[in-house]
DNA sequence: TTTTGTAATTGACGATCATCAAAATCTTGG
DNA sequence: CCAAGATTTTGATGATCGTCAATTACAAAA
């Protein structure tokens, strides 16, 4: 069962041990909790779960990279969020009981940790300390959606892409003697939905951003120069 | 003490009795609640608190129009919520603990109810289902943030503006023979700080709003055709 | 009423983006 | 390896927005 010292757990870098909303709960909900876990494994492109499902219980991203994508009524669709190992996601659906707004989609080989609706239910009800945790998380994705906003209404797209580049790099990026180098886990067609442009508009953007020097894109393999300093750049 | 069917009460459109949040709580918590609670009247342009501020309770705003405004380390600022009649503010900063994000400014005359922190606390301990509440306010908020990021994603800038002076009317209008009418309660800066855009590009987007012949916009007084369908408007 | 400061509008111009179309590149199955 | 489809890039053009500057409208105080 999960415990903070077992590093042979099966996921490893879950909610179960990192800032984990799960933990401590009563004794008794141990076992439940232990019998309503489970693990998958997604491949590049495959769906946790689509629009409109049901819930089926709350996840937490253990390895990889997870898009939660909502389409609307005239086709086009919204990348909603990226979620980062140590995520939770689906814990709208959860606290709602209403069916996924999102789709979750893995844009890299995953991990995704499951604790299963029914379980998780009764864990709630009787520990009120997992549903501040709970809480917690939700005022967390309010925090980062105000933070999106405000990207939003006073930066450039320019910036905004800069930045998504750089978020990227510090959890796929690998180095290559001056150089940090990553294949980009999202499509130009993704990217435009993140930032809210064209896809045209994305492959300007990135002939403009190479242009100061820092990144290197070419189709998905990017590479960046490893600055020591993390200062922001300027006249974005 | 607060009860569904005292009309009487100071606060007759807040949380104590429109979708609450504190209501039903044990008996015994019934009384720390009457105890906690008060109202507080502001003027237009008054502020109920101010970013950075240590949280004092929860807020519910019973009458008028809350702005919700964080302000940047360049010194320019986001608008960041409308709060109407109904809605609970000031929850992130009591759930976490933590100083206040925003400056929380009647944009109107308003009324707020305040249920003071240490009481809250004291509610939110012994009754699991206020916690539940807040959450589900909790997600809401994420819901109104998700329309609002891809609102920006998706439609104008000339679109915004005109959903917001529609929700505004259907707050604020008198209606006279056909028309609605009403004082917008907002600058052109608080308008452009709320849709992301400048003051200029604010009063050039009034202009062309009126050329579709539904609003007319004359400094702080609009008028709009009340047409009975709504329909959402073409080509925007 | 006049003054005075603030808010709002207008103009001009350059930068950025959407759109449509076409070309180039990448990917995948035969 | 090649062909077909999908993705990405590039080009051209019109629409929209930011910026700076000047003007006009409004509102509070003298």
């Amino acid at each position: 069962m999960p415990d903070q010292s077992n590093s042979s757990h099966p996921c490893g870098n879950c909610a179960f041990y990192r800032d984990s909303i799960w933990q401590p709960v009563s004794s008794s909900c141990v076992s439940v909790l232990s019998r309503g876990f489970s693990r998958r494994d997604l491949i590049a492109g495959q769906s946790l779960y689509y629009q409109d499902d049901d819930n089926r219980g709350v996840f937490c991203v253990s390895k990889g990279l997870i898009a939660l994508r909502t389409q609307h009524h005239d086709g086009t669709s919204t990348l909603m969020r990226l979620a980062y190992p140590g995520e939770i996601i689906g814990f709208r659906s959860f606290l709602e009981s209403r069916p996924h707004r999102t789709e979750a989609r893995a844009l890299v080989g995953s991990r995704v940790c499951t604790v299963a609706q029914r379980d998780a239910r009764h864990v709630v009800q009787g520990n009120p300390s997992v549903l501040t945790r709970l809480a917690s998380r939700c005022i967390k994705e309010i925090d980062r959606n105000h933070e999106r906003i405000i990207a939003a209404a006073t930066t450039s797209n320019k910036q905004r892409l800069s930045d998504i580049l750089l978020r990227l790099m510090e959890t796929h990026g690998e180095r290559t003697g001056q150089f940090l180098h990553m294949q980009l886990p999202l499509s130009r067609s993704d990217l435009a939905d993140l930032i809210g442009v064209q896809t045209e508009t994305v492959s300007r953007l990135f002939t403009r951003i190479q242009a100061d020097g820092i990144f290197r894109v070419s189709g998905r393999e990017v590479q960046m120069l490893s600055v020591p300093s993390n200062k922001k750049s300027a006249n974005m």
